[in-house]
DNA sequence: ATGCATGTTAATATAATATATAGACACGCC
DNA sequence: GGCGTGTCTATATATTATATTAACATGCAT
């Protein structure tokens, strides 16, 4: 149905409440998830894709947790997004590997995807989690 | 996922194929689910809706079917996306009553959504039947 | 060295939605 | 009155999203 997952949502919200809550050192998950009201199991599932795409790092141990690697300007919403909804390429095709589709060179509705695709990321490349801070954004 | 679903990709071809076909009177729903190769069952849930919506017409009896109530040009495919996969806001709040949400008239994160929501609307307006046709659009 | 508080991974369960099918019915021309 | 069409309601199946479970790995503090 064309609609940003709460997964995307959560992941949002996890790096915001990371991008106000991370002078000090790590943030450890559970407290994280307890401020965001997320369950931290599922949330551990969305703190490995950010971790995996590099949007925040981890520390283990005691007084562990997570940190982000970059200034909040520096993060627009459309990485954070895409790293957990998978991508936000309006249909399967666009994200396929070129040559698995037969007709992908000459067909042509790829256009007005990819079309689509770009005013999307456009639009979400122009908005950081900096933005979002300055506008009082809390809740996603 | 933020997909565009195969409810509307469907509901594109359709409504192309009737642009293409109807010069002649009306289509009926089986010689459309053969062209396109649509189970004609599934198709039919989808016809109802572009007919709620007034994008077609239909007629009984023998010799009956469906066909356009307008001109190819003006018929933005956004239009059409959004009937069959009832409705493009990208997010839940933004489709439900302005009362719904008890937060909704301070809420801070509807503008970004809303941003969203209007540049894939402008995208999707700006593209018509006529325009996919005269590129030669078959497949969607 | 040990223990505990953290993160990590893989597997599974549940819920929601998308996709598809089935069957009975309504209409209208011939 | 019969056949070829559309209409409606209910159900089945597949896929994806959401959430949970359990076993494991790491590193600091003592």
């Amino acid at each position: 149905m064309m609609r940003i997952s709460t997964k995307g949502r959560y992941a949002l919200r996890i790096m915001l409440d990371l991008a106000q809550n991370d002078d000090l050192g790590p943030v450890a998950l559970r407290e994280i998830s307890e401020r965001q009201n997320i369950t931290p199991k599922y949330m551990e599932s969305i703190m490995s894709m950010l971790l995996r795409d590099k949007l925040v790092q981890s520390l283990r141990g005691k007084a562990g947790g997570y940190q982000l690697t970059r200034k909040p300007e520096e993060y627009p919403i459309y990485e954070i997004l895409s790293c957990a909804e998978g991508g936000l390429a309006p249909v399967h095709c666009l994200a396929m590997e070129e040559n698995e589709c037969p007709i992908r060179k000459t067909c042509l509705t790829i256009p007005v995807w990819e079309g689509l695709h770009q005013v999307i990321k456009d639009y979400l490349s122009g908005i950081t989690l900096k933005t979002l801070i300055e506008q009082g954004v809390n809740c996603v």
